[in-house]
DNA sequence: CAAAATCCGTTTGCATACGAATGAGTTTCA
DNA sequence: TGAAACTCATTCGTATGCAAACGGATTTTG
């Protein structure tokens, strides 16, 4: 009994690999996470890092289905449905049925939402700075193209 | 007008870097985190990563004020008192005053608790293992050490 | 063409996640 | 000692985040 369980990695002997919350990486994303958060909310309080996320894409992307948005943003369904209807609250983002596709949602930024991400990307920019400021170019350089992989 | 910001890290000209979410720290994580969470559902259904996290740290710890259990877990306190609330319906864990500080909400895995942690913790490092799959080895030490620099 | 397979948006239900406010208990320290 | 400062747990409100189910629209395919 006991916290230990078997280590794969051997043979020939019956080694054990205790299980240290601290250690696992799930455990460590989900701490970097917050801490990002916290610096997007210094940085950026007037947005949350979803929605902003969502608006940059949908700058980016100029009009596109909500599906489809929510795609590019890696959000579900049913979280890019809230994150738009937040977004329109607040007059960032209008939508209006495609014409060629009754199925679809047409999203498209509006001009304030335009001008909110122009105003708010060195903002964001700063964040990822920040958010990287304890590491060195080469390690963050480094750190971006590890996580890529995971993606 | 556009999606261009000054970038501060070159003078003398007026460089920009446009804002690409795709490279930010913040949407890589935020995909990296959603994929680790569906490999751990696969692996662990009966249990959220949230919960086995907790369960995991009060197995190591004993016995613990649930906001201390919080805190070492890198949770706020409205979030671990659903998380000991759900522990709790599950008979994972049970709570009872502090009878030596009228505040306090002692928490303690129950025999059914360690139980499920040691019957669970093997799936669980065979999450950690498949999350960081598509990395070597000394990548994924790396990425470990780059992710406890952010921390 | 028509049934089957897809796709789209919505809703519901559950589980994090955090800020802010509240009330009760404890510690500090003037 | 006694008020101020702090700690703890709870609650409320808001915002993700995902599974599942639904009805409607479109595309695929036999």
């Amino acid at each position: 009994m006991g916290i230990m369980t078997k280590n794969s990695a051997t043979k020939g002997t019956t080694e054990t690999t205790p299980y240290l919350l601290d250690q696992q990486i799930g455990f460590l994303l989900r701490r970097v996470q917050q801490r990002h958060l916290a610096i997007f909310f210094d940085h950026l309080p007037e947005l949350t890092s979803t929605q902003f996320a969502a608006l940059a894409k949908l700058c980016e992307l100029g009009s596109v289905s909500q599906n489809e948005l929510g795609r590019r943003v890696a959000m579900d369904v049913a979280t890019i449905k809230g994150v738009v209807d937040r977004l329109r609250a607040r007059d960032l983002a209008v939508t209006k049925k495609d014409p060629n596709d009754q199925r679809r949602l047409l999203v498209r930024p509006t001009k304030a939402g335009r001008a909110a991400f122009n105003h708010f990307s060195s903002a964001a920019l700063g964040v990822t700075k920040e958010t990287l400021d304890p590491l060195t170019q080469k390690e963050a350089e480094r750190l971006l193209t590890l996580l890529s992989k995971l993606t």
